[in-house]
DNA sequence: GCCGATTTGTGAAATAATTTTCAATAATAA
DNA sequence: TTATTATTGAAAATTATTTCACAAATCGGC
């Protein structure tokens, strides 16, 4: 909405320069080139070059870039200078997991509701953070003011737990589940489907060799 | 390896297409169309047809496409019709809960080790799959011909252990770290960043609207 | 202040992926 | 049988992304 449309291969890269720069930051480098953030990361320095150009002259000729007012750059463009909350709808297997993880490390974002039809795990906390029944769902994320869903709930309640979400005003869906979820326009559903990816990964191995 | 090289972003469809096709044998379906799949599927129709006749032409037109004979297509080019053992290195939070999920449905992959350097866990069974220490890691690797990793170590080690894991003949590794890490160019690494997922989403809750 | 070494930013070219379009074919209804 | 409708497969057009390659800018040393 902000600087004129941004590839999305951009966007998706985004995240990985931030948290190279956060590292860089904290051990008191401040100044990178985009060779040297290209061996970090492992994207061809002319593709950060140009990623970055999306964004204006960031970097100064014959130097390389300013460490910390890239990162100051990145922190504003990826939200991650105010917290975000999100919610966790699911809390079996592996949504325990990443409410442990809860995202801390270099990151702005935090779960700060947790859902499950479960009534054992009704009303109690989970690594800190409290557990509400379903039917507690709309008025939480609408009282929290919460846009964005982890969702790690079984494939078979994925899609009416969705219409929940979304009637609740949920904007953005990390989709743990397998099913492509159905959503009105204006919600943004990010799959991340770790069988998907394994069998992918197995499809590589044996049809391609070497590099690509 | 066998059909000449399929574009990436086709390939990491098939096994979006691949489950699709089970659901659909499961429910005795005999016949579908791009159309059908691609409500399903959440991919557009003409790139479905695109994809599939980069393997021949697997439809009759007017009448769609066989569902038995492409998912028996399917499996076989996804190597889905022999059981593929993958190994897990660092058994804690992700970990575990992969563990304990391993795949099973509709998919031919199975953990059939695990690794870590706890020594409470070394020698124990989780979700019936044996740990072992790391110090069998190459060991185990090369007995059972384990060819995939699935590593869910602190960030800290990931380029350690990945080290060890390709001594071991490792070809592919699914990296949950967000470490980049670095390997041979023979070996394939597939990045699942969760965090990245979500600041991503955020990224464009925040500068695209409706649609892309 | 000049010089050589760096390193960006970006046009242009190359490559990759998606989408449009439509002829060909199959199924089905009349 | 023939007309109508559905649907693929493939060529072409379009759009997106990456990569090349180099002029322009900056730095650091002298
Ligand atoms: N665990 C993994 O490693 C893994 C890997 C890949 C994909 N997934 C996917 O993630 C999802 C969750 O997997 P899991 O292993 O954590 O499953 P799980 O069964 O351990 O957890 C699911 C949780 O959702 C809760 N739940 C069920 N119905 C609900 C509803 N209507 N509303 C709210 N909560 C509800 C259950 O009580 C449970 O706590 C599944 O869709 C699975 O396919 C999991
Ligand atoms: N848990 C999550 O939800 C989550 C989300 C995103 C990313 N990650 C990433 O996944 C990785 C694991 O996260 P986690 O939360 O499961 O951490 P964890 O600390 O719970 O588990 C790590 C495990 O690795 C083992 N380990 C440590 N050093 C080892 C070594 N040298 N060799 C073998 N095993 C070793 C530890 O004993 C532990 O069991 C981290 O890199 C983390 O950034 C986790």
């Amino acid at each position: 909405m902000a600087e004129t449309k941004i590839p999305k291969a951009t966007a998706k890269r985004l995240p990985i320069y931030y948290r190279y720069l956060n590292i860089l930051h904290d051990s008191d480098k401040n100044r990178v080139s985009s060779t040297e953030l290209s061996e970090a990361v492992k994207v061809d320095s002319a593709t950060i070059r140009r990623d970055f150009s999306y964004f204006g002259a960031l970097g100064k000729r014959g130097y390389g870039y300013d460490v910390d007012s890239l990162l100051k750059f990145f922190k504003k463009i990826l939200n991650q200078d105010k917290l975000t909350n999100a919610a966790l709808i699911g809390v079996g297997n592996l949504g325990n997991a990443l409410l442990n993880f809860n995202f801390h490390q270099n990151s702005n974002v935090r779960i700060s509701a947790a859902f499950d039809v479960r009534p054992d795990l009704a009303n109690t906390v989970q690594s800190g953070v409290p557990i509400y029944p379903m039917a507690e769902l709309r008025k939480q994320l609408e009282d929290q003011q919460i846009k964005i869903v982890i969702l790690t709930v079984p494939e078979s309640v994925a899609q009416n737990v969705t219409d929940d979400a979304v009637a609740g005003g949920v904007q953005g869906i990390l989709n743990f589940t397998p099913l492509r979820i159905s959503v009105p326009s204006n919600v943004r559903v990010q799959n991340v489907d770790l069988t998907n990816e394994l069998q992918t990964l197995i499809y590589f191995l044996d049809h391609y060799n070497e590099e690509d």
